[in-house]
DNA sequence: GAAATTTAGTTACAAATGAAACCAATCGAG
DNA sequence: CTCGATTGGTTTCATTTGTAACTAAATTTC
């Protein structure tokens, strides 16, 4: 039984009851499936270029555009768990990607920044990441793309409220 | 350097020069961080509740919505890829939330379907994930949903392109 | 100023995931 | 027929990830 206005395959209009459910109006699904198929994309790329992850070029995307920071600080940046960072972070130092810099006042702390070979690393990767979202969004009008980026905007913001997470 | 039309804090455009840079801005880590926050949230509930994963609430999903089919076609709909199918099928079998009868025709096939508990869960979790989902967009406008569905889906178009996948 | 708490980060272990090899049934060319 | 290729699905193994426990430094409390 279909109500009025969610017609059978339209698949712009969410589902409102047991009978409407479908996987491909399913939201979480939607994303999942997305995400998924946009970081398998660029997983590979930066692996085989690089031989780095996804949490990798994270921390370095970070500490390239944002500055030198503490791995505290990154994991609230970037929306990370501690032990992505700290993973993350152990992979860098030992291929020499970043350094760190402990703090002298709070020996706890240690400041990381990207080494010559992270910088480099940065720079390479930074146009062939654009070059992939412009293709990835070829298909989208200026003004759709704002306004998606917008949406998720939105969206993140209420699911971090859903969420009970240490970020 | 900033250009005009791409003002610092300004996370509705895309950047394309490498000064621009921004994760905030870039739009597979938006739809990563976005999705990894809605998954978690649903995967706890689902966990807690009906001791089941993603991927079997998958399962269970299309068998419920579509009904009975075999591994195989499951795959195709839900691009998952058929190891994720495999495995989510035997731990559902094992529950006995779903059954499975050989194809006689075929003795590779076999065809899924639900068993009575798997019904039940069917019909218990739908109302709680579009619950969750009508929550999570509930800062969007009816308009806003719909669009956000339709650029979803132009993206996945592309993306599915761009990845040489098994799907 | 010693004991309890908090904070920064790491380590250890279990569970989830991905890639590739594998098995078994069917198809298809000669 | 029959031998090679294909298809449907499972198993294996290595890597990733997630949770919890842990160390070490700093801070707070009494």
């Amino acid at each position: 039984m279909q109500s009025q206005d969610n017609p059978p395959g339209d698949a712009t209009h969410l589902a409102t009851s047991v009978e409407d459910f479908s996987l491909d109006t399913f939201l979480p699904y939607r994303l999942a499936l997305l995400s998924s198929l946009v970081s398998r994309g660029i997983q590979n790329i930066y692996a085989a270029e690089f031989d780095i992850s996804i949490s990798e070029w994270r921390l370095i995307a970070i500490l390239g555009s944002d500055g030198p920071m503490a791995a505290n600080d990154i994991r609230q940046r970037a929306a990370m768990d501690k032990v992505q960072v700290s993973r993350a972070a152990a992979k860098l130092l030992e291929a020499g990607h970043i350094r760190k810099q402990v703090d002298p006042g709070d020996r706890r702390r240690a400041t990381l920044f990207l080494s010559d070979s992270g910088e480099k690393i940065f720079n390479q990767i930074v146009p062939i990441a654009l070059e992939r979202e412009a293709f990835l969004s070829s298909s989208l009008s200026e003004k759709e793309k704002s306004n998606l980026i917008q949406l998720l905007e939105k969206l993140t913001k209420i699911a971090k409220e859903m969420t009970i997470t240490t970020y």
